[in-house]
Order: structure tokens, then sequence, then C-alpha cells
DNA sequence: CTCCTGTGCTACAATAAATGTAGCAAGACG
DNA sequence: CGTCTTGCTACATTTATTGTAGCACAGGAG
């Protein structure tokens, strides 16, 4: 079992030496599923499982291994009896997406003509 | 479903058949490097090569990947001479980004205490 | 107690994606 | 011509992700 109290030990960020935080971010959410598991934390916590169906049955590996960077990065906490949910810390960079929502629908319809 | 062009051609972006299209989003925007290519080119365009050395020198593959993807997805465009810009829809997208610049720097000032 | 069920989580082989190195054709400039 | 730089590709190696199966643990019935 990886037993890793502080955050980052082993394999950091890539971008963190950088000393440019946001490049660190960029990395970890630009690995596959984060930002979806983000998306779909949005209005309440969800179990491990249920999170796995939401996000179109991703395989259980990886969503274990995103959840645990995500919460290495103290985006997400483990509440017992209620599953995954966002710290504060998640709430606020989910808010951040708010936005892409509505961008989204707006991206699709200029897709399509 | 309407005719659609050229994008998505082969490869449909993974939960565009959800009919959400903030899933197709997030899907894209979660693979590597397309986060942090729309992020280099967020004050002005960039030469492909440029890119790849603003991108901690990722590999000519999938940047190239990546670029015909976002094109694809009508977020960038090659202007002859100038290299990858924002499209008006990229430059709209990467506004949503804007606060992810701050909230990295007090995401990781919360990591080290 | 035993038998369910659901939780978080892991092993492991197969597949898909990314990396690193090299190189191409085309255009601009001398 | 020769030498740049551009966008882009081939290909073998390495890494990440998938898919399937399963574990240990914790309630709740029965």
């Amino acid at each position: 079992m990886p037993k890793q109290a502080p955050a980052m030990k082993k394999r950091a960020v890539r971008g963190s030496r950088t000393g440019r935080p946001v490049m660190a971010l960029l990395d970890l959410l630009g690995r596959r599923w984060t930002l979806r598991i983000l998306w779909e934390l949005r209005e309440g916590p969800l179990t491990s499982r249920a999170l796995r169906t939401a996000c179109d049955e991703a395989s259980p590996t990886v969503m274990q291994t995103r959840l645990s960077e995500l919460r290495e990065a103290g985006l997400i906490e483990l509440l017992p009896g209620d599953g995954y949910g966002l710290t504060g810390l998640g709430q606020e960079l989910n808010e951040t997406f708010l936005p892409l929502h509505r961008f989204a629908e707006r991206w699709s319809r200029q897709m399509q003509d």
C-alpha cells in the first residue's frame, strides 16, 4: 500500500518544478478523468462506485489513482459514509469551471454549422 | 444529428454520444497537453516549435495530434506566418480559465502549509 | 452466528497513448 | 546553389489506461 502522508512525495505533478503553480495545476487537471471527476462531484458527494458509473464506467484502477491524486492535492476528501466530496478548495476550483457548461453549449452549436 | 463537416470525423470526442456537450469538452480538455497548449497561446500566436518549447519539450507526435484536435474543434487555427493562434471561440474558452491562475497560487500556498 | 450487500481498493494481463529520436518536404533568405 | 525555419510524420520504446477479476471490511437482515 502506497502510504504517503505528505502530498507529492514520490511523483511530483509535472510542471511543479517550474515554480509556476498553474503549470502543476494544468498537468493535474490534464490527466484523464480528472476534470470529469471534479465535474461529477459538483452537486454533492458520490461513492467511488457511483463515481465510476457517472464517469462512463471508467476502470477502477485509474479511478482510484485519480482519487488519490486529487486527495493529495487537497481538492477532494473521503467522507466516511458519504463517499467522495469536494473540499472547500475543490469547490472553489469547480466554480471556476461553471461557465464551462454554457460555453460547451455554444461551442457545440457552432461546431454543427 | 446534423451534418458535421470536418469536426469529429473518425474518432469522436469521448462523451459526445451522451448528447451533453460539456462531456465532450471535458474529454477534449482532459487529454494531455491540451489545457497547457491553450494556456500558452493566451498572449498570442506561437509557432509549433515555440509551442513545443513552451510546453516543456513535449514530443512532436502528441503535439501535432493535439493541434489537429484543437483545430477540428475550432479552438485554434494555423495562421500562415504566425503559427498557431486562438480562434474567437478559443479566446472565449481561455477567458474561462483566467481565474485559474489566481486559484493555482492560492492552491499552491495552501498545499505548502 | 451466517449470509447477504455495498463500500474502498488492488492485481494483472491486454490495449491504447505518449515519448524520444530522427527525418521529410516546402518555403524564405543569402 | 546552401542554409535556415516552418509544419509535420515514422517508428521503436516507454508509460498510461483499460477490462476483468477479486480482496478485506463494514453494516443489515434472517
